[in-house]
DNA sequence: ATCCAGGAAAACG
DNA sequence: CGTTTTCATGGA
């Protein structure tokens, strides 16, 4: 079986980077392999000390998937001001943003706005099992995420069965809005950061959060840095004080955040975002 | 029962 | 224009 061995000086946790939150297609067995469907390829992958074991996927697409060429230290060193960041830094050593999907990454950050992380993974896994390519593996069966014209093609009821509730119809525009799934991935791609993000937001059910995390886990806008009820808290707590106290987040204020992150944190403030998220129940 | 969760659209002043 | 209300789902 493929074996990965990480450079010692470049941390890696295949736990915290699988189970903070950032992808929802990952599942843990309790034998300690992790089993996840990327595409089309069913994984499987465990890690043991520094040693990566995996199966169903060359050792090029796992290191790009999981950004292991990417110099994690540099990263984490660019963003550690003052003394939270750092103990959430200490906290997730190891964690690392995932190359997601784009069009998977779109449909399931839909999928979960005003949600929390086990009800979006059933959505996900709903949507897979019931639109999706059947891909055995092990004596299991697994789903690909479908492509955009299986889904803009839906029917209401087998829609309505993946329990997506009031996000549905939104789900179903935004596929049928994307008439080119490669074509929309490039044209997101070769735009900088903010017109991307202009351009998602045009998409039904994509508002400055599922944009902003679309950016950042598919995209690599490391700039991006996505404000949910959790990291709007801790930024109001640690870092921009004079925050109001009420419910709900207006645009003004997730602007303001986001605009301080990436001043405050710099050029890798997404990266910085998701130590914060990870860490949040520290 | 009430509140909450990786929010966003629609309705309202 | 900015602000408030509504939306579907299940766990705590």
């Amino acid at each position: 079986m493929p074996v990965i061995l990480p450079d010692a000086d470049q941390p890696f946790s295949l736990d915290i980077t699988l189970s903070c939150g950032q992808v929802f297609r990952w599942d843990k067995k309790p034998d300690g392999w992790w089993y996840g469907v990327v595409g089309s390829r069913v994984i499987k992958i465990r890690q043991d000390s520094a040693i990566l074991t995996f199966e169903g996927a060359p050792s090029t697409f796992i290191r790009h998937y999981f950004s292991l060429d990417a110099d994690l230290n540099a990263i984490t060193r660019s963003f550690d001001r003052g003394p939270f960041i750092h103990n959430a830094i200490s906290a997730c050593q190891g964690l690392r943003l995932i190359r997601q999907p784009a069009w998977e990454c779109l449909i399931s950050y839909i999928c979960a706005t005003n949600s929390n992380i086990p009800m979006i993974k059933r959505r996900i896994a709903n949507i897979a099992a019931t639109f999706g390519k059947p891909l055995e593996f092990e004596t299991e069966t697994y789903h690909a995420f479908p492509d955009h014209s299986s889904l803009a093609s839906a029917c209401t009821p087998a829609l309505s069965e993946c329990k997506l509730g009031y996000r549905s119809p939104y789900v179903l525009e935004t596929a049928c809005d994307i008439t080119d799934e490669k074509e929309w991935q490039d044209s997101i791609a070769s735009l900088p950061y903010e017109q991307a993000r202009s351009e998602l937001m045009k998409l039904q059910g994509v508002g400055p959060k599922a944009a902003d995390c679309v950016l950042l886990f598919a995209f690599q806008k490391y700039e991006a840095f996505p404000v949910d009820v959790w990291i709007r808290r801790i930024m109001r707590t640690h870092y921009i004080k004079t925050l109001s106290n009420d419910t709900s987040l207006t645009g003004w204020e997730y602007d303001t955040i986001r605009r301080f992150a990436r001043r405050h944190f710099g050029e890798f403030c997404g990266y910085a975002q998701e130590y914060l998220y990870a860490a949040r129940l520290d």
